[in-house]
DNA sequence: GTGAAAGCGCTAACAC
DNA sequence: GTGTTAGCGCTTTCAC
């Protein structure tokens, strides 16, 4: 009654423990005979492997983390991201059968580093992946390399050919944001960036100066505001754009919570959007679909980055073995109704 | 170099390994002096006992599950439930030195079972927490019953005096919504439904009835719309009533997501929030402080009901030492915006 | 291609 | 209060 051990398995099939173990792991030197006895052993009695004992034979864990900004704590609250990120690591764990662990942090907060240690003592994972911002943090990096544990950064911010990632094109897609823009016939169009120490952020800034150069705009710094990724942020940076005696056509935030603070205060201004003011974010989270007017924005594919980061961090067990470089997953665009001609 | 185990630390403080188990598990029987010498050693060698080595001896996988409708394949998207919901399980889970597996799922998809099933194979778990509205679906709770898993429903719909759960007032603050709205002088109000097969949602709809009939208002039915929780539902309902010779003058929606449709359907016939329409939600996800109105809207204690989930779960192993019955954590109502005096 | 034996690092049961 | 002895259910090593 009690659950089916590989002894079990192993004397109703007539064979010793140690082929039963290949066959459970798809070991070769299994003759296709044995193979099948062993397999239908498993399946009349419901044999499943013990995890707890194969990790401990195995010195393995079988376990993922990932590692990313807590949306409970943070200013810009992007569950969302949270969300696709956990989806896409999960659907890559199922796949290699592990398990995922899920570790939102707080950077800004003095125990990160205590509660890492911990982590990694109590669950020795087989591999890390770390999305931004916190993936270019040494805080957050460091205690995985000292225990050498393999890690994937999600968008670092700058691509090192020293190590493998995975990101996006944040650059090139703010940078064609900003000429979709200028398209709709805007000159003066307004950049809100984000927190700058956050490296994939301040990527977006750079996107969208290039695509102002692309476009023969030429930049100004009085048209560029810094956010703190925040809604509050964004209506700070509103007001002030919109008080302007020339005020921007078009103002494109480095995220979709401080486009909101944007289109709340050009609202209430009395503005109507499009047609006076064109909006646009970054993030597609799930706010700028049921804002009015809905909201022109960047989707990153999050979860195929860090389904991507768990395949690689998993399928090539040995450090060396794996692909050096920055494996790039596009952005995209999303036109809602956020953005126009202008008037 | 290696990772020390027990036997470094036992003979470090010239003890057996057995009293450094006990020290370690915090159990009773051990001279304080012992104890310290062994605490001494324990961080001299930095010693963090192996889970593996535990689990498979104690025969507990220190592993609790948390199950929930998976946002990213829901109609109504609302990823702040999960991250709230992980939240408090997540601090539970710290506290009890266990570690926290998130399963969300789709129970609309004929693979749940076998996923839950295998599941419980690889991880057997000490425990499982499933949320509304996936906590009343005999199609989750099963697997886990079969196997003995000990879980704890959140928000089962209906209070059973048999077994524990934790759920909060749907019902009354729904009620005291719409007491709320009543007492801003509204006499029409509407109600859109959610998913009723959904036990919990399906609370929110008698609350409404309850609240009126407190109030003195008679219950009509033409002022009930049924949605299906998502946006596009809460456009049509508010279609349906705002064409209505004499339309409502307040609608309260069971969910944000409903809400933000009937809102953007509002606002794009040209009425003016609150002044000419107030509407109410139900979940207060992140969506909520960002729609212009901002809206007012319940908001559930969901991450302190899988906190205290978690802790029932792991405090009482013995399922009959648990308490019977539910406890209840109060939402609480958030005004904001989008409900105001009628005019 | 297959198997025997020796652990992995801990807890449980019981002896002292 | 403390120690001894067996496992827990696997993988690993190496012999055949």
């Amino acid at each position: 009654m009690s659950k089916p051990t590989i002894d079990d398995v192993a004397n109703l099939a007539g064979v010793s423990i140690k082929t039963v173990s290949r066959v459970v792991n798809n070991e070769p030197n299994v003759r296709d005979s044995t193979r099948s006895q062993v397999e239908s052993a498993i399946s009349q009695l419901n044999y499943r492997p013990n995890i707890s004992a194969r990790n401990l034979a195995s010195h393995r864990s079988n376990l993922v983390v990932l590692i990313y900004d807590d949306p409970s704590t943070s200013t810009s609250p992007n569950e969302s991201i949270a969300v696709r990120l956990q989806h896409g690591a999960l659907q890559a764990c199922r796949q290699a059968n592990r398990e995922l662990l899920i570790h939102p942090c707080n950077y800004r907060d003095k125990s990160v580093r205590p509660a890492l240690r911990s982590l990694i003592a109590r669950t020795r994972p087989d591999g890390v992946v770390i999305a931004a911002p916190l993936s270019n943090m040494a805080t957050i990096t460091k205690p995985f390399a000292d225990a050498g544990i393999p890690f994937v950064r999600l968008s670092p911010g700058r691509k090192s050919t020293a190590e493998f990632s995975v990101g996006t094109n944040d650059r090139a897609i703010s940078a064609e944001m900003t000429r979709y823009l200028a398209s709709l016939g805007h000159r003066d169009i307004a950049f809100v960036s984000g927190n700058e120490q956050e490296r994939a952020v301040a990527n977006r800034k750079i996107g969208y100066q290039e695509g102002l150069s692309v476009c023969g705009i030429s930049y100004r710094d009085s048209l560029v505001i810094s956010g703190d990724s925040s809604f509050e942020s964004g209506v700070a940076a509103a007001e002030r754009l919109l008080a302007r005696k020339k005020p921007p056509t078009a103002i494109f935030a480095a995220n979709d919570c401080m486009a909101a603070g944007v289109m709340q205060t050009a609202q209430k201004k009395g503005l109507r959007l499009p047609s006076q003011l064109s909006i646009a974010g970054f993030d597609d989270s799930t706010l700028a679909k049921y804002l009015n007017p809905s909201l022109t924005t960047i989707q990153q594919p999050l979860a195929k980055m860090a389904e991507s980061a768990v395949s690689a961090l998993l399928s090539n067990r040995d450090e060396h073995d794996r692909p050096k470089g920055m494996t790039v997953i596009p952005s995209v665009l999303v036109l809602r109704e956020s953005t126009g001609p202008v008037l």
